[in-house]
DNA sequence: GTCTATATGTTGATAGAC
DNA sequence: GTCTATCAACATATAGAC
């Protein structure tokens, strides 16, 4: 690909958009090739299935959120790290309480697929988890293990919760909750 | 009807375990009249819709909900109700793990679906929320309704990560810390 | 009330002209 | 590389015999 067009990454660009929206299963194809103003069957010269580009989304995020994590690992306080993902993830809540939390709510959806990319969202929950951990662990602190998954059960949580009740105010204030907790550890 | 044959509950039945497993976009009308024994063309006669089953699936679970809390208000203490829900979900722990919780898995999926009982699933959620944030209320907490609002975010919370781990332990862990904070409140 | 056969619509995917 | 036309599979839903 020496001068490829810039097709492939719009297609990535609203199939995740579209995927958040409305769930990889209720967006189809064409769908997306409108959204991206790519014939239709332009987008199996990109992606040789649907579940490539399900797989291509999901590593786009995965790159996004390494580079995010990144910037924060400038920091060399980690207890600043962490409140940096918490001011992201309210910075993000109205979207969070219209759609869920687009790592959540693509691994919730996929796990109950039977297709070969079925598990790999789980990957980017994961990943935070052990990046949430590692945090703690910088911290000092031995029970880090249970504070990493005490901090992502309670954001996935805040997010289905704000998402039934369509309110962003719950993750608002569950996360004012979670900053506190960690500026006084 | 005089004397209905027990179709329509076992309908109800294979859809509910069905969609948990699966999800409900899923899972067919096929796949659930042959789980239930009931021939294709017939399912029609009891439900004149797919989404019309999904409503009875939902209906049937907030009956379901309603008769377990009604079990546990026979104790006096609400502490102890709380407690009683939350050994409800560990001993559902496997299930959880494999599949996402029931309630929260559904609203997540049915949230992104643009049909007529789109929405009806949050009303199971916010129904908990608010059977939760009574019995704080009940045990004399000002700060009830954000105890109520963290508890049933920790809840929701370790069970997308515990189903996107596929591990159990998550929701041992978390809910034994939710045990202890509460015995302690 | 029960069930078979089938209509109807949508989707993922492909063929093949340009 | 690009795009139109279309196939094949599968889903919901209905018609109509029993």
């Amino acid at each position: 690909m020496g001068r490829a067009s810039d097709k492939r990454e719009r297609l990535i660009e609203s199939a995740t958009k579209l995927f958040h929206q409305a769930g990889c299963k209720d967006t189809s194809i064409a769908d997306i090739a409108e959204d991206s103003g790519v014939p239709l069957g332009n987008v199996y010269y990109y992606f040789k299935s649907k579940d490539d580009l399900v797989s291509a989304v999901i590593e786009e995020r995965k790159e996004a959120i390494k580079a995010e994590a990144m910037k924060w690992e400038a920091n060399p306080d980690p207890k600043q790290r962490l409140l940096s993902l918490l001011d992201l993830q309210i910075s993000r809540k109205d979207e969070i309480a219209k759609y869920g939390c687009p790592i959540g709510s693509m691994c919730q959806e996929l796990d109950k697929e039977r297709t070969p990319v079925a598990h790999k969202a789980d990957g980017l929950l994961s990943w935070a988890l052990e990046w949430v951990t590692r945090q703690f662990k910088e911290m000092g602190h031995k029970q880090a293990d249970q504070f990493g998954l005490q901090l992502m059960a309670t954001l996935q949580g805040c997010g289905v919760v704000a998402n039934a009740l369509k309110d962003p105010k719950v993750i608002e204030l569950e996360i004012a909750r979670l900053k506190a907790w960690i500026k006084e550890l």
